[in-house]
RNA sequence: GCUGAUGUAGCUCAGUCGGUAGAGCGCAUCCUUGGUAAGGAUGAGGUCACCAGUUCGAAUCUGGUCAUCAGCUCCA
């Protein structure tokens, strides 16, 4: 595959960089095709992304119908067929300015503003179409072989709300056909792992109109739920934790002190009481440190670190909800870690590595980011200065691979975050680890020093799970709804092959039953394969048991493995042993 | 909140030109007692998201509201 860079050489494309040449190129084929169709259409940026490639257009008032998509992926395959060369050119900012008015591209001009001033700037043609472009690209259209155009949604110009809004259209290319459509099916292979279909299959929740955002956990969710957070309980009990529990509701005075009724007063709820404003938490740092301001701490107590499963609400915009993944209220697996100021980088060591342990546990990779200071914050330079520093040293420290989030850090403190993927390769922010100095200042906190001195303690919001929702979201897609046994709501289900066994299959649910292990029992009068295929397909049963003539004579169960689809004979004290061996050590 | 789409039975979805609603699955009852991914029959279930408007008549057309989906923005 052949390519051309913007000063006009050609050569052999690296296959790392195949997809994404073919992407751009397809992403100026669909702008040609675009400017075909509507010779008024204005032209943002089109890049090629990880999953395909997009065109910001500005299209006026024109809505494009989903014939519309259609009619320019026609069109897009014409100029693939007109098999046009692609000739690059590079003109001195002026002329580029000059040919980019001549062509009236508005958005163009002002990405050249935004370029410096020396800037020599390229640009690609093929046929009467012209794209500043710094490539490489593909160099004949007839080179795109299989692309498809996946969606249209908007996109504020720069990524910022306050700009307009262009149409973003969306496709999908590939070196081959066969490529494309191994994807699209993968696509739709991740579509039945949505959390959303499968929680409601397995009865895991449930949300409704009457309160968009807030979830609804059903007794299987709630088994989950109750799963993780002893899980959660054990772990942070064996490394140093206590736990605390703090109130939903309290009073605006401590919001406007933690600065929330400042920075996060349009994501908080709120009710009166006694002619009071109240506030629904939507963190639950002010209860923390209302816990360790309560009493007065000597250095020898730090570092204290103190857990909360603390339940918040947040107005999140309606626009951004999505399953359990972007809900209204989420329980956070919260603690807040006060500490002496030495303490800082060994404490940050020991999150990551607590963090780490609970990924590896389900066999998640996660990637991490660090996030720095943004606009409204609080604070000194300095204290946000050595609060990134602490964070930066301690992922050096542990040699982890991070990316720099510039200014996205909590208000009052940078943050290291980390990140898991759904399905489809979204990512969701869920572990987190705060530095905070402001905190314990507006909340006056201090320890006694060895000294004698008072002292201000620094403190570290973190979370595991991130929120018990979303970590259930992600869980969900991650095994598709087979839990591990540990997990799985219903753990065993014990079906009869016919009216015959029942009998004998109530005696082994019962067994099961008293030595709570999650049993169900399926002794309708309905054909073995039937009681199967729903509790494999729907309801993701680990085992199955069969019980039938052959089992009742014997004084054994057939053991058939939701994973492996494979079948074992066994005594019901045998399969006993083997479930609480999987359950005690959680095996995943 | 923004752009676009969608909203019909518990679930997944049909519903043509405006004439008071259909299927499959699930559920109930009956028949069947069947050995590893759907046995058969009968039946019950819906103010067509909500509120207005147009019309003799609205699931269908118009407007608004709410919710959902994709993306943007924002975030755990």
């Amino acid at each position: 595959m052949k390519i051309i860079y913007k000063d006009g050489h050609v050569a052999e494309c690296p296959e790392e960089e195949k997809l994404h040449v073919i992407r751009h190129t397809a992403a100026h084929v669909m702008a040609q095709a675009i400017s075909r169709l509507y010779p008024g259409a204005d032209f943002g940026y089109g890049p090629a992304t990880e999953n395909g490639f997009y065109y910001d257009v500005d299209l006026g008032d024109r809505k494009l119908t989903d014939e519309d998509l259609a009619a320019i992926e026609a069109e897009m395959k014409k100029i693939v067929k007109e098999n046009l060369p692609v000739k690059p050119f590079i003109l001195p900012r002026s002329e580029a300015k000059k040919l980019m008015e001549e062509r009236h591209e508005k958005y163009k001009l002002e990405h050249i503003d935004d370029l410096p001033e020396d800037a020599e700037i390229s640009f690609f043609q093929q046929g009467d179409y012209i794209d500043m472009c710094v490539g490489p690209h593909l160099t004949y259209t007839k080179a795109l072989k299989a692309f498809k155009i996946t969606q249209q949604s908007g996109a504020y110009w720069k990524g910022d709300k306050n700009n307009v809004m262009l149409t973003r259209i969306n496709g999908i290319a590939f070196p081959t056909q066969e490529e494309l459509d191994a994807h699209l099916k993968l696509m739709e292979e991740a579509a039945r792992r949505d959390h959303r279909k499968i929680g409601k299959e397995m009865k895991l929740f449930m949300l409704r109109d009457e309160g968009p955002g807030f979830p609804f956990f059903l007794p299987n969710g709630m088994i989950l739920k109750n799963e993780l957070i002893d899980y959660w309980r054990e772990l942070h009990r064996a490394n140093g934790y206590v736990e605390i529990s703090t109130p939903i509701i309290l009073n605006r005075h401590l919001w406007e002190t933690s600065g929330h009724w400042d920075h996060y007063k349009d994501n908080m709820y709120s009710t009166i009481i006694d002619d009071e404003v109240y506030c629904v938490k939507p963190m639950n740092c002010p209860g923390g440190v209302m816990v360790y301001g309560s009493e007065p701490h000597s250095y020898r107590e730090l570092p204290m670190r103190v857990g909360e499963l603390g339940l918040v609400h947040r107005h999140e915009l309606r626009g951004a909800l999505h399953g359990l993944f972007r809900v209204r209220c989420f329980t956070q697996d919260d603690a807040h870690i006060f500490m002496r100021r030495d303490q800082i980088t060994d404490e940050i060591v020991n999150v990551v590595h607590l963090i780490n342990q609970v990924y590896t546990k389900f066999g998640f990779t996660y990637f991490v980011e660090l996030s720095t200071r943004p606009e409204n914050s609080m604070g000194s330079d300095e204290d946000w200065e050595a609060a990134t520093n602490g964070l930066k040293g301690a992922l050096e420290k542990l040699g982890l691979d991070y990316t720099i989030n510039e200014g996205d850090g909590a208000f009052y403190g940078p943050k290291i975050d980390f990140h898991l993927q759904d399905s489809i390769g979204r990512t969701w922010q869920c572990g987190t680890i705060q530095l905070d100095f402001q905190m314990p200042l507006n909340f006056q906190l201090e320890y006694t020093a060895e000294n004698g001195q008072k002292e201000r303690p620094i403190m570290i919001h973190r979370v595991c799970f991130g929120s018990i929702e979303r970590f259930i979201g992600i869980l969900t897609e991650h095994y598709a709804g087979k839990f591990p046994t540990w997990l799985a709501p219903e753990q065993v289900r014990v079906m009869s092959v016919s009216d015959k066994s029942a009998d004998y299959a109530k005696e082994v649910y019962e067994k099961l039953n008293a030595e709570k292990i999650r049993v169900g029992l399926d002794d309708r009068s309905d054909k073995i394969g039937y009681k199967i295929r729903e509790a494999r397909q729907i309801d993701r049963v680990p085992y199955m048991l069969i019980i039938g003539a052959k089992e009742v004579e014997t004084g054994t169960v057939s053991v058939r493995d939701r994973d492996t689809d494979e079948t074992t004979v066994m005594t019901v004290d045998e399969l006993i042993a083997k479930l609480r061996e999987e359950i005690e050590t959680r095996k995943s």
